[in-house]
DNA sequence: CTGAAAGCGCTTACAG
DNA sequence: CTGAAAGCGCTTACAG
């Protein structure tokens, strides 16, 4: 009964000799194998628990020439959308005995570039990456190397040979659109979100298709951009009424910036759902639980982690399959921030997905 | 001009051997030895370049007995609180050089165990872990080994031997309270949380405290407690008016409980920091934007995270040091969720941390 | 200034 | 059913 060594970390060999067995015995075992006597095995297994020992797995995938991790790098981690994603990511990684490698780019390519190479060198099986604003093949390429499947998601890399996988961010767009029209709104602008980002070059396509299709031209002035932040968008929406007609309703680039422009509506003393409709992107926790409750798009945000990881172990086992590129659907959610009673009833009937939430309603103060 | 080998990975002796020297001078050139020729160093970083070869940490780390990597461990990484400790922990591991094994518990013991397992084979040089709600020594003991350093980060574990960092959470609910009891409120509950979780059990003490130094006797039917999420927190309303005097307060467990109750104060017609006052904790991106917004306690969870990775790696250089225990502290943010203008004003002055967000005020309602 | 050799902790045919 | 040996990709005294 000596207590174990305490500062060396106790090994495989340690086990063997403690036995009297050679170590590759004592890796049979640890492997199940069944072609261990059961007496040894379970001696091995006791004096594994009595030294207390933990498998070195950097040790054997060395040996095995195999990988058990995989990297994220994410944009930004205090984003709910990524957030989720990431737990997707880490459900799907467990799964299938895989640890994950996180890092975070602060929306900066120089990061960005630095973190992958830093991450690249622990030998991850894939890695999958939501891009840095402004992320060029450049940035990626070296920083990557030439053997590491690469994921991208969320945001598409201009000529990039790598796999992608995103929300249908057109049809999103299109669908929010479409939403206010059917309400009878016509100026209707898009807010928030820079056109570098792909994801928001997508949206702005819906909705500039959906307003076409329509027969309205899209008001250049209505369409303005910002930084995808709260703040950012509250200070932004100043823009959105500088000259008359001001819109009366906006499809915004997501949920952060919607609520942004809620605040800075109500600094207005505009009262959004109300006096002006407003729609999301992304569906987060928050979306449901403003007043008014945001009508959005839901994206599944753990859902597409959790193929993200599939598609990035698949490109691992076959590098010569074409580049695949992954549009996901996603789904209106309606709720009260683009019902604006002031309107002229819309032409279609108007569907809810929910009856009004509270006895208290805004039909009292109408 | 031969074309890299597609499959293999390119290794430190590939470079050598095309470069015509041994693997040791490879080495140091990639160590920045000074003691490598000018020229045979140009050689070989040109030839490191040209097969795009990418350093393999993990054998050198095998052979260098050194780790890189900090394992993370989180209950929910959908919580905000929790996503910015992380981004925390990423910032300072990226400064040392380390990179993050990132697990999640989803809360469950089981899966916790599973997951410190699973990461402590990948040897990193510390942990950091957001116990789950229950977790006791025997959870942690064997899945962490004897060897790698444990930090419990916000929720500390019953006997266990650890280091652990957190807010001040008794502090932090006693401001709170006597917040509310400056505002002459005298009937205020504790909503939200389960006593398994230490940092429940703690603000509920700063609670009792306040309301005690005040001489008022806590009334146990307005302690009540329900899963930290918005929805628990809003069926869990009811409890709050069952039985007459109802509370014409609350401190809440933490900011998404405080959400949950305002919705649910809402479907019954109470307009939260007009009729009832409530107070929140962590100070999340949320608080600010919500209407009326909420006045909660602001803890750091980005700082927390640097100091966490500090802690951690502290304890792996120093293993016989004493236990260490952090407590930082946190600061009230006064806003306009816990002003009930219905009540009788209070006997202190009223101290705003900021001035009214809008010209559209409640003025023109009340 | 450069190379040969040993070794980190594991695995895996291959003998016996 | 068990062991000896080689080797994964790196580093590091030690010679020269």
């Amino acid at each position: 009964m000596t207590p174990p060594e305490p500062r060396r970390r106790v090994t495989l060999a340690d086990i063997a000799r403690a036995c009297g067995v050679s170590p590759a015995t004592v890796s049979l075992v640890l492997g199940g194998s069944a072609a261990v006597a059961a007496a040894t095995r379970r001696r091995v297994e006791a004096e594994i628990v009595r030294q207390g020992y933990v498998y070195n797995r950097g040790a054997a995938n060395l040996r095995r020439k195999i990988s058990t991790s995989v990297a994220l790098v994410v944009n930004d981690l205090s984003n709910p959308f990524v957030a989720e994603f990431a737990a997707g990511v880490d459900e799907a990684l467990t799964a299938v005995g895989c640890v994950m490698l996180l890092g975070s780019s602060g929306e900066s390519v120089e990061r960005q570039r630095a973190v992958l190479a830093s991450l690249v060198e622990h030998g991850p099986a894939g890695v999958i990456l939501t891009p840095a604003e402004g992320t060029g093949v450049d940035d990626l390429r070296p920083a990557v190397g030439l053997h590491t499947p690469l994921l991208l998601f969320n945001r598409e890399v201009q000529d990039g040979p790598w796999d992608y996988l995103g929300a249908d961010n057109v049809a999103g767009a299109r669908m929010a659109t479409e939403h206010l029209l059917a309400q009878g709104h016509t100026r209707i602008a898009f807010f928030g979100g820079h056109r570098e980002s792909s994801s928001c070059r997508q949206r702005l396509q819906g909705y500039t298709e959906a307003l076409e299709a329509a027969g309205i031209e899209p008001e250049p002035r209505w369409i303005v951009e910002c930084a995808p932040t709260r703040m950012q968008a509250a200070t932004a929406t100043a823009a959105l009424f500088a000259r008359d007609p001001a819109p009366t309703a906006a499809v915004t680039y997501n949920d952060g910036v919607a609520f942004g422009l809620m605040m800075g509506l109500r600094a207005r003393n505009i009262a959004p759902g109300r006096d002006f409709a407003i729609t999301g992107f992304d569906d987060t926790p928050e979306a449901c639980a403003q007043v008014p409750a945001l009508t959005t798009l839901a994206t599944g945000p753990r859902v597409l982690g959790r193929q993200a990881v599939e598609m990035v172990l698949a490109r691992g086992r076959e590098t010569d399959a074409p580049r695949r590129s992954t549009i996901a659907p996603v789904h209106l959610v309606e709720r009260d921030s683009s019902l604006t009673y002031a309107q002229t009833p819309p032409t279609t009937t108007r569907r809810r997905t929910r009856t009004p939430p509270s006895p208290s309603g805004r039909s009292d103060r109408g």
